[in-house]
DNA sequence: GTCTATAGATTGATAGAC
DNA sequence: GTCTATCAATCTATAGAC
């Protein structure tokens, strides 16, 4: 019975799993299981745990990351020819739409939201450098275009704001769709419309504030 | 040779490992190398290596804790006693303020600052389930008294704002004195009353923001 | 309280048949 | 590409001497 995405299959387990259990808390027997494949059909197609998980990330992030830098880009051009700067909530906006919007592209996508969100605050030195490789290059695009947006921000400012505002979007992402109690009136989840919403709402306040 | 203090070095040796490397890819026998004590000590004094994570937790987090909700319940009497509302950013201080000053509470206080951050996006549930049934009552009381502060807030806005800000917090606590690379023009780590206060000047405007 | 020794289970990796 | 079988290392937990 030569199934004809086992590959496919791993990622979507391994996916699952780490984002459920984390990496160092899932073997790679419980992946093959899930995936109805092989104990060393990891070794095959992957050659190591590790390079699952980097291969885990890959496939969605490349993606992802292409759309994020396109988008960051047309902001920046935009404002380019008008003349302006560009504005604040359109260089957040650009980020943070499409990363909420993924968790909609498909069954696996919201566990990789989740993954993702919690990669960023991964204590494993190895981990971390397999994801941030991935997404560095953005958070630096990130930065440059609040830049041209805050320009009377100064550098340090600018730079924890920005990490402050990553803190808030890796936190709604782990907690996408993973709640233990709501508060009273709380009724439902948000969908990734009405959080991305909010949370611009939110980020963009933050990031305009004068500076003490 | 009697050590007098076994458990401390246990407990301060867990601390950094969990902190640095994670704990289900910490082994006992580093904690207790680490600590220069015999490996079935962890099975004496704790019991397991989860009730060793527990105490861990609970050793720094009970008085912070109480620090915290003193400081909440400060801020709340006040207001009753003037007859208006508590003031944002003062809610926002009472509970941000001691969590980031906690870091200077003794060298080994800087990694547990790092273990608690890390701890919020735990994807194992047995961690999370140790860690929150730590600190969800302390939430819980932030989330009341910023009802107090802001009351036309819809309480489905409050709650994923106050996410968005402990997304804010956690990841800055991670982050801690644990960078990689600084832009150019970011010259210096903050310290602790320095990162207070640009997390408290964004928050407190993301907090106030008007709703979309 | 501290130690040695080890049980008992699980891990990631891989060689080699098919 | 898929499978069985297994290696070598590691893990937590624990019994029992001192």
């Amino acid at each position: 019975m030569s199934q004809p995405d086992t590959r496919q299959r791993l990622l979507d387990a391994a996916e699952r799993l780490f984002a459920a259990e984390g990496f160092h808390n899932t073997s790679v027997r419980a992946v093959t299981s899930e995936a109805q494949a092989n104990l060393a059909a990891v070794k095959y197609h992957f050659g190591s745990k590790e390079a699952l998980l980097e291969a885990v990330f890959e496939r969605r992030l490349v993606p992802l990351n292409q759309l994020r830098r396109e988008r960051l880009e047309a902001v920046r051009a935009a404002a380019r020819q008008h003349g302006g700067r560009p504005v604040t909530t359109d260089v957040l906006r650009a980020f943070i739409e499409p990363t909420l919007a993924f968790r909609d592209h498909g069954p696996g996508a919201e566990a990789f939201v989740r993954l993702v969100g919690r990669a960023i605050a991964e204590p494993d030195d190895t981990i971390r450098k397999i994801f941030m490789q991935l997404v560095n290059p953005l958070f630096i695009l990130l930065y440059d275009t609040l830049g041209e947006a805050l320009p009377e921000l100064s550098a340090t400012e600018r730079f924890w704001r920005l990490h402050f505002a990553i803190g808030s979007l890796s936190h709604a992402m782990c907690l996408a769709g993973h709640f233990q109690i709501l508060p009273t009136g709380v009724t439902s989840l948000p969908d990734a419309t009405a959080l991305t919403a909010m949370m611009l709402n939110f980020l963009t306040a933050g990031m305009e504030a004068p500076c003490a």
